[in-house]
DNA sequence: ATAACCATGTAAATGGTTACATGATTAG
DNA sequence: CTAATCATGTAACCATTTACATGGTTAT
């Protein structure tokens, strides 16, 4: 699914600019299943303009350039339906943060520190912006995919902390030779 | 995180072929949170070749092409731990399954089914193989990350299954108008 | 017979990220 | 005064995906 089917489906839900369509991906609904970012929404939208997959108004602004309000042709509306009609692909996930953790035993106590706060915090960030939206108007797929990515984001956070110790504190036994010593800290005891 | 870094962290855990490494991402260990494929992977394990973070065994075999098996030299650990210390970046996720749920109401009656039938099994499957990867060799950051895998696929498909009903036959006041005809399917009553 | 699996690789096409470019307003 | 927010866009770069190319073995 590219980033212009993606665009037409945030307009589907209403008028957009571009900029609000990132927004969109960051902090709304859309914001714990896809991303793109503004080298590729703008492109994108520039590009189904001349398709006539979507309007274009132009708002005035004093001193700010130009706000660009995109709305949903009926061609764009049969495309973007068009394509969710097709096969979907598997998901795709690119985990940094886990990579990190199944490597504990290279990291220094330090980094797997950082890795875990990092992400524990990104999902615990993602659990606000969910709760904050409001879903009053929303229409059923949007209340269950919602429904979803709440209980999934709540199932990490609650894993991470009740494994914690697992990863930061390993029982010797569980921790192999060959770990990486650390330049900042050096717990002598471990978990007394 | 490139493919040169997974492939570095796959060899960290034994010596394989291009072949298994691409194996590691589709059923293995690895399988829920990165993937990559040959495309990838053959350029990247010639590259790092040359690069001397690898070694490489050519093993003679009758018929098929000669398999080339990679290790790891001590250039490459340490560039993989260099790695490893990096700033982790958020995580990404592309879910065309969601993105389509989200959008139920434009969808089909069949096509819903088919997205929902194609997610809930996508993940069922994902279970099954971690379930049958063998830990007790595993260091400890290993096990917590399969933990967390196993974890986050049971929470998906629990939530599908409660949730079914909420998504393929909603109520009609949890269904705006606009909703697509089906080609093939019509349920005249809904829920009752 | 046919499909799937083993096994490697290249080239073209696609598409996304990053850096650059501009510039006023508002909050700290 | 500085950083963040609003607002759009291009170009170069980077990486991945897809299609192509080869070819024997094993299971159905």
């Amino acid at each position: 699914m590219d980033t212009k089917t993606l665009c037409l489906a945030t307009l589907s839900l209403g008028d957009a600019t571009g900029y609000e369509i990132k927004k969109m991906f960051e902090e709304g609904s859309f914001s714990h299943f896809y991303d793109a970012g503004f080298g590729s929404i703008y492109p994108a939208l520039n590009k189904m303009l001349s398709e006539e997959l979507v309007n274009c108004q132009y708002v005035d602004q004093a001193g700010r350039p130009d706000k660009k309000v995109y709305s949903l042709t009926e061609k764009g509306r049969e495309r973007l339906i068009q394509e969710l009609h097709k096969a979907p692909a598997f998901d795709k996930i690119r985990s940094e943060c886990v990579v990190m953790m199944f490597f504990a035993h290279l990291l220094s106590d330090s980094q797997t520190e950082r890795v875990f706060d990092t992400y524990v915090n990104q999902y615990k960030q993602g659990i606000q912006c969910l709760q904050e939206l409001d879903l009053s108007e929303a229409a059923h797929g949007r209340r269950f995919v919602h429904g979803l990515g709440l209980k999934l984001y709540e199932t990490i956070v609650e894993y991470m902390e009740q494994h914690r110790e697992q990863l930061l504190n390993p029982l010797p036994d569980q921790a192999p030779p060959g770990a990486v010593a650390d330049d900042e800290e050096n717990l002598p005891g471990g978990a007394a």
